[in-house]
DNA sequence: AAACATAGCAACCGCCAGTAA
DNA sequence: GTTACTGGCGGTTGCTATGTT
């Protein structure tokens, strides 16, 4: 047999939370701490279901939300969060140091997205709702573009990211990102990705403690490393010095250890768990 | 001023991975 | 090894506020 249900179905409240539910959860996590939501509601006094609990102290009533208006500058790191990690809404909350994952979903589907849409910009895919499959892009990584060393031909459009490697016409763009995306190394990919064995199950360190790192991470995000025609991922996250990145970048790592923000994710420092950016 | 449309956001729902029993 | 619960996540809903006609 399992453990007991969570909580009793009935008798419990829904909807708004009323000002008195707020207090007695604010007193209640503030004498005990986080953690058995199963058992909060009934320690607290609440008519509420622990996850329904769990969510409001979460979303609404932690103390180090931030609330208020995003920033351009956090605009900017959620496209690009959202164009690396798609709808990973809790993983991009956590490079936003007070922002929940509810918070940055609603914030997207209200205002990103038709910020997106307004640029031309297909937020889903994060490339230019007119794009073609088999015309080459400003979204692909087929443009050569420089930074340290690297060569510029045309510098990708700013809210435009994608790692997608070279790959010839005829294979479909989608086809080729999501491979990257999702690090299926075929044996045809491994012939033209520098990075073959990027891999997105990145650990990402406590944001509270990296707030510092977020606007440089932005600005060079905006500058891709390029290497021979394609970004590496795993160097524009900042791993070069890694195991995770086997590029030729790798020749300029000294240099780039000096850039800022370089360490977006923090993977330089070793394993960090994402999990671990939840916010308490 | 009233009616309607739209935007914003808090909260719920259902699913899933991990894990206690 | 199996069952069933917990905690967490993403998608969706529905209420409220604001804007427009």
């Amino acid at each position: 047999m399992g453990r007991s249900p969570c909580c009793e179905k009935a008798h419990t409240n829904k909807g708004a939370w009323t000002k008195e539910e707020d207090d007695r959860l604010i007193a209640y996590i503030r004498t005990h701490g986080e953690g058995c939501w199963r058992s909060l509601p009934k320690a607290a006094g609440l008519l509420r279901c622990g996850k329904s609990c769990r969510l409001r102290w979460i979303n609404y009533l932690r103390p180090d939300l931030k609330r208020g208006n995003f920033t351009e500058d956090e605009d900017e790191l959620i496209i690009k969060l959202h164009s690396l990690l798609g709808n990973k809404w809790s993983l991009i909350a956590g490079r936003l140091p007070g922002r929940t994952d509810n918070e940055i979903k609603n914030y997207w589907n209200t205002h990103i997205r038709r910020k997106l849409l307004n640029r031309g910009i297909d937020p889903a895919t994060h490339r230019p709702v007119t794009d073609h499959p088999t015309t080459p892009t400003t979204t692909s990584t087929t443009v050569t573009t420089t930074v340290n060393n690297h060569n510029v031909t045309s510098p990708p459009p700013p809210d435009i990211i994608s790692f997608a490697t070279a790959k010839p016409a005829h294979v479909k763009n989608e086809e080729m990102e999501e491979d990257t995306k999702l690090n299926i190394s075929s044996p045809d990919h491994q012939k033209q990705e520098r990075c073959p064995d990027l891999n997105l199950e990145l650990r990402i360190g406590p944001p509270q403690h990296h707030s510092s790192n977020m606007i440089p991470s932005i600005s060079y995000m905006q500058q891709p490393l390029m290497t021979g025609g394609t970004i590496c991922f795993a160097c524009s996250l900042g791993v070069q010095d890694n195991k995770e990145c086997r590029c030729s970048a790798n020749a300029t790592s000294g240099n780039n250890n000096n850039n800022v923000g370089f360490d977006f994710f923090k993977i330089k420092n070793g394993a960090l768990d994402y999990r671990s950016l939840e916010m308490k």
